[in-house]
DNA sequence: GTACACCTTAAACATAAGTTTAAGGCAACA
DNA sequence: TGTTGCCTTAAACTTATGTTTAAGGTGTAC
């Protein structure tokens, strides 16, 4: 039960061209092809494309990607690695929440300086 | 007490092409030019440059600061709609923290299932 | 046998927010 | 006079993540 890249790309939900995308940029390892040289998706490898979505939607680049795909190719025995990245994923994305909070704070402190201004004219 | 454009950056710590480039779009209307032609900047140049690099750092575009900057230039009267600007950035920056909620959930999820399988090798 | 839908690749384009380069002007200093 | 150092503008370049376009191949349906 193998797919073209127009339904892998239906049930994955992003266009066709993004799928090469990945592909070229060392994402996809494994895309098998026929003979006439058209891409064939297999279940496995539909599972691998979300997995990638996936990352790519937590904010992971896509040349991060590229890493743990190299890692990942080589088995079980880079999961250690593997680990690391995301542990280094995880404390950008803790960075980022410590961004957003500073954002807030400055947003809702020139929120509270327009609400003084509007008060002091209502006065 | 006026500054030329090096010693304005340096106090920004923003590189000179970025503020004729903030100029340029539009984020700095105010600045005046001495006979040679060069950027003079004064005191409340400085404080709204500040006030720009500040909402930069809080995810704002520089489309929507300009749109800003277009009712600032029109007085006080047009500070309601400057507080619906920042209300529609604040729910903005309300989604990116759900969405990196969900990252979060999403690596710690994968962390997890690592462990897992390194656990089932130490038995 | 000829449309049609689909596939391929390579390359150009898009967007954001700058950064870098190129070409030239003015002023002070030795 | 010439060398710095700073200034100006315009335009090209950069990075990331795709998207769009161009040119061409293949199989199926009528």
């Amino acid at each position: 039960m193998s797919l073209s890249i127009k339904e892998a790309s239906e049930r994955l939900g992003i266009p066709p061209h993004t799928i090469r995308f990945y592909e070229r940029k060392g994402l996809l390892p494994f895309l098998q092809r026929d003979p006439y040289g058209n891409r064939i998706f297999e279940e496995r490898d539909m599972e691998w494309i979300n997995l990638m979505i996936w990352f790519r939607a937590t904010g992971m680049t896509v040349a991060e990607l590229e890493e743990f795909v190299e890692l990942a190719v080589q088995g079980d025995s880079t999961i250690p690695q593997r680990q690391d990245l995301l542990e280094k994923h995880k404390r950008k994305l803790q960075e980022r929440q410590r961004e957003l909070d500073r954002a807030f704070e400055a947003v809702n402190m020139k929120l509270a300086k327009y609400a003084e201004i509007q008060n002091g004219k209502r006065k």
